[in-house]
DNA sequence: GCGGAAGTGTACCGACCAGTCGAGATACTT
DNA sequence: AAGTATCTCGACTGGTCGGTACACTTCCGC
């Protein structure tokens, strides 16, 4: 079920509890990355606050960009499973529009430094690991363009750019990451229904 | 003119030619940031680009963070104005909002690189100076807030929660930095456009 | 053309970097 | 209880980091 299919599958498969501990480690690694950047984190500081040496510490991961592209696929995961729902769930593009907005927001809010993470450092991938990356986001895309260019076909939605509109409702919902955190007063539902009163009503039909 | 406020004045005053030679550098420093990051990029290949051996580099600027602190500066600077144009140009809310706009892709449409640094280099920036730009950037958030309540104020817009319609906002907007580039097929004006129809039909009043 | 300031290159510094290694501890299997 | 695979440690390595020291050149006022 997660799965990481980042390394190509030649990994000597790990126990359950190797997996459980990597996934602490990626997780909490993800929080020192997110407060003080990924270039300045040393390898040091991950081993200090994960409790662990250096040699168990590479004990669960390749290297350090192995461990960037681990918290890279944890929220790229989440989110496309979050759009493979409001797919399945079908409906009116607006509802579609709609409920991608809470997808998206709940995954923000739930993983906040993830999230952090794979806006501010996704340059640091290098080479085929970067492509990937970008490729799945760029799919991303696509899928809101496609709900817009639908609503625009059945007139629900009125005469605009499918792309550029598309960037403009990314925009307004990514940006949260700056602010929207699981311990603040708002919700993920509390952000994602005015926003989406607000895009909506904004693209609707004349 | 420019007197970038950063150092507290100490500074023994310098020649044109000297402030010359060192916006260039800023400038030229700003997109290797952009391109590789600011902890990924060395003294030494800021040295290469910028055509400088560390001598006459550190001749123009005091450190790394120094030059990092003077690219944030050149582009907040570079907003602020085009807030103080919007404000004396006075007007009905949607009328302000839409300009507001306008000035913000401008500025993200003609510094690329610095907006690039500012938006997700900011954590690198230490004590006292990381104060000061959050500051400033708060400052121009409540700017934009203030615009929103005039108009809630005045009915010209619904009730929406003004901080939470700000950084709708912000974020429609700022995330253009992604993709927004000079030598692009679109201009600033073709994405503000749209980009304001969508936003003040969404918080119309009804 | 002389003298000092401005500008420049390079050798060098201690600190720290990501990652390795071999040995020891622990846990699981039989 | 023995044997083996997993797990853990911290010293160590070659290299790079931001920044400094200092000698040198170039420029400009006199």
């Amino acid at each position: 079920m997660p799965a990481t299919p980042t390394a190509t599958s030649d990994e000597p498969r790990r126990s359950a509890k190797w997996q459980a501990r990597r996934d602490e480690i990626v997780d909490t690694s993800a929080g020192v990355f997110a407060q003080r950047g990924y270039h300045a984190t040393g390898i040091a500081e991950l081993c200090t606050v994960n409790g662990l040496g250096k040699g168990a510490f590479y004990h669960y991961i390749q290297s350090k960009e192995e461990l960037l592209a681990a918290i890279h696929d944890r929220v790229m995961d989440e989110v496309m499973v979050g759009a493979d729902r409001v797919v399945r769930a079908g409906g009116a593009p607006s509802a579609q529009l709609a409920m991608l907005g809470d997808e998206l927001l709940d995954v923000i809010h739930r993983y906040p430094d993830h999230v952090w993470v794979f806006l501010h450092e996704f340059p640091a991938l290098t080479a085929e690991r970067a492509e990937q990356f970008r490729e799945r986001r760029r799919g991303y895309e696509r899928r809101v363009e496609a709900v817009l260019q639908a609503g625009i076909d059945s007139g629900e939605f009125r005469d605009v750019d499918p792309r550029l509109t598309a960037l403009a409702w990314l925009g307004m919902h990514n940006y949260t990451y700056l602010w929207l955190k699981p311990g603040g007063r708002v919700s993920a539902r509390d952000v994602a229904k005015p926003f989406a009163d607000i895009f909506i009503r904004g693209i609707r039909g004349s």
